[in-house]
DNA sequence: ATATTTTATACGAATAGTGTATGATTTATA
DNA sequence: TATAAATCATACACTATTCGTATAAAATAT
């Protein structure tokens, strides 16, 4: 999917952004040094200048990919011919997958008042929001979701539900972690399918 | 258990240490300033060298409550009166939450030939390998495991156990997580036990 | 063979972290 | 309330680390 992408890009390069990658989430930004990222990725400094300008070009290229990851998964749950509840699976797992990139580390940063990137951090934070709430109105648009429903809801809603697959006790309720997820998944279900469609939900199901 | 050693302590000490180890265990010793130690701590700079020279004196008492903690864990396991298997299941988890502490980030600094702490992290690694063992030996003598195994294949017994637990696909041929680490301890269990103790090993387990 | 990419090393400049001094403020204790 | 002890914020000189660039050698591709 993404593969194709980075095998375009200079091997080196495709190295440092994979490297760094890595780091970052498990690090966070500022932890983490340009010589640390050269070495583990064995590429020399020189050849990590030659493909950024410095640091934060190299944040701002990474955090670009995550969006283009977003929109791309987005998109392509849009076009699927699969039932909306396999949709919503979808994505959760794909917010689910955002979230631990933006996490506590990145959070922390960005509510650093003095990091250049603050502006930046901002701006993808909001974009990657108004891309889930996009496709949630298409969604409504389509019918699929409840129209008095608002998408910021919503995605507070997938946060909370995400917040409970890590609560172990309440998961170990359930005889396999996959019967939690149903559950889960389910509930949402259930809950913003529009009225009208609600007859027909057991029929769709099999 | 430790709760009472560290009630002792002063109480801004104490935060320093928890906040400490907190942070060196997620990033690393090296990745963690005096600074964030003290700003996340709320303690300012001078009550840390109030109590601390500096970090690597810090980062040794912290080890040594580490290990502390370890024979603390093995003595009381030593004393208590149940069964072996149940000293295991003990054991497995003690180890695992010492394999969390000396995790890849501290091997990774332990092994930077120009560190100074360098020869404490030796000397850590090898006083905690050798606890173990000592514990091991003891369960020898008293009979509990087989007189011929050698304590240092336990141990990595022990990881090796301890790695596949984290191997999910094979978790997942599991209903439930614990029916999993059952099957590993019994395993663990049936293959140490003394053969002469093989026949009572069934009357012991109801 | 030749061009391109990558490398190691070294370097000054900029930045960040350390450890201490000072005096004000808070907290405990009598 | 008075007094001692702890803790604090701030500023500071000093050190270590990191940045970003220049150079020329080595590796790789074409």
């Amino acid at each position: 999917m993404e593969q194709a992408d980075i095998n375009i890009k200079p091997k080196k390069m495709g190295q440092i952004i994979t490297t760094a990658e890595d780091l970052f989430q498990r690090f966070g930004f500022k932890r983490i040094t340009i010589e640390e990222i050269c070495s583990k990725a064995e590429v020399s400094k020189m050849t990590f200048y030659k493909y950024f300008q410095n640091k934060n070009e190299l944040i701002k290229c990474i955090m670009d990919n995550w969006l283009g990851h977003i929109v791309k998964g987005l998109e392509d749950v849009s076009k699927m011919d699969i039932t909306f509840t396999e949709k919503i699976r979808i994505l959760l797992r794909l917010k689910e997958e955002t979230n631990a990139k933006i996490s506590k580390e990145f959070i922390l940063e960005y509510m650093n008042p003095d990091n250049d990137m603050r502006i930046y951090f901002r701006e993808f934070y909001d974009r990657a929001i108004s891309i889930f709430i996009e496709f949630i109105k298409t969604a409504q648009f389509r019918g699929e979701v409840r129209k008095d429903i608002k998408p910021e809801f919503l995605i507070a809603m997938l946060n909370k539900m995400i917040e409970m697959a890590k609560d172990e006790p309440l998961v170990q309720l359930y005889p396999r972690a996959a019967d939690f997820s149903l559950e889960i998944n389910n509930f949402f279900y259930c809950g913003i399918l529009p009225l009208e469609t609600l007859d027909n939900r057991n029929d769709e199901k099999k």
